[in-house]
DNA sequence: GCCGTTATTGCACCAAAGTGCAATGCACCA
DNA sequence: TGGTGCATTGCACTTTGGTGCAATAACGGC
């Protein structure tokens, strides 16, 4: 599956440069969507399994393009974007750019640098895109476990023995052997190594720490 | 020794420029030195365990602002970059942020716009120095390990059992205690929860990922 | 050739982790 | 009211991990 070929979507309110852009893309064998408004896209785009990037006009009627980003940003969704512009200021790109875009053009600019961008984004879509399923696929069996596994849990990563887990939530031994159990089981690992990799993928934090 | 005051560095070719940022600053209450030049302030600043932020003109004589960003990255030295500019262009000002400058203020800026830019190169400073710091003590316990030790590390990280890491390395599992007790005494841990925490952050890599 | 470091291993024993089997109590739902 | 899921625990037993004590061996340096 992650054979899927990557897509350029473009977003921009002059047809002219929607169909430049499409042009140039193509011819670097590129799939490529366009959209006449950041409303339009957001309607059509749900497929967030395929490798893609964004490339977007800063300003258009409706939704700007910065403002686009927010809404990306605000869905989680972690869609690599280059902006294009004929207007844009400094502040404004170094707005862009900090919240994560991957380039910020100012028209005219030649072909090689926004495929370069492209190319640029599309890498970092991807691993965008890996690193966010290794983290929902994560997230999914944290969410089979059980409150109280869930507790363990916190208490496992943080390196303590079945003994003092047992002395801090006042309960057996045996009772967090069974849980300890369970929660190796439904997260699918078998070391504690593997348990605290895989936590601090999800940001889970061990127990005690800094209350 | 977190409660040194933080200090600005501010280095310009333009007396006048430096001036009044000094005054700017100090007003602030922040500690300030200006430097004419990036190769006046290469040499003379050495304190790195001080949280500090730079604020630099683009555009000078000899080393350019940018080209100072560079410097400091390649000496390992994560300290936070404001760039300030009187003709800079939008490329340009990508490029610095992409690299990890905190801001780009084209001249004339406001004073509140500044100040806030340095409170955020400030914060972003000290955690920087915070990581830094840890990172270093980290890869010097790591630096006192044998090779032998080393290399069981990796294996431990990797969650394999003592049985396992002895076949791996073709030596008796009495052979892989030693080793292991070594290690987690020199590495200052009582879990294996813990060290693989550690080498996390250290960016050591388990045995048998992707070889 | 002696010494320190590193790597190695055996034996015996205790502590901790993991397992199989089974049972109890509680809350909630149909 | 019986079924289901969750939390709990006991007992007995095996597997791993960890320790103390001790010894051997290779390597490099002085």
């Amino acid at each position: 599956m992650p054979t899927d070929e990557p897509i350029v979507y473009v977003v921009d309110d002059d047809v002219s440069i929607r169909d430049s852009l499409s042009l140039l893309l193509q011819s670097a064998a590129y799939d490529v969507q366009t959209f006449a408004s950041a409303k339009e896209f957001l309607d059509a785009v749900t497929d967030l399994q395929r490798p893609a990037c964004l490339i977007s006009d800063v300003k258009m009627p409706g939704i700007s393009g910065l403002d686009l980003q927010d809404e990306l940003e605000a869905a989680a969704c972690p869609l690599p974007m280059i902006f294009i512009t004929g207007h844009g200021d400094i502040p404004m790109s170094v707005k862009a750019i900090k919240k994560g875009a991957v380039e910020f053009l100012p028209k005219p600019f030649d072909d090689g640098t926004l495929l370069a961008a492209v190319k640029e984004a599309l890498t970092k879509g991807e691993q965008n895109l890996t690193r966010h399923n290794e983290k929902s696929h994560i997230r999914q069996r944290l969410d089979t476990l059980t409150p109280r596994e869930r507790e363990i849990l916190t208490y496992l990563i943080a390196g303590l023995l079945n003994k003092q887990i047992a002395y801090e939530l006042d309960i057996a031994e045996r009772t967090v052997k069974a849980h300890r159990k369970q929660v190796m089981v439904k997260m699918g690992v078998d070391s504690i190594a593997e348990l605290v990799r895989l936590t601090e993928k999800a940001g889970i934090k061990p127990a005690g720490t800094s209350p």
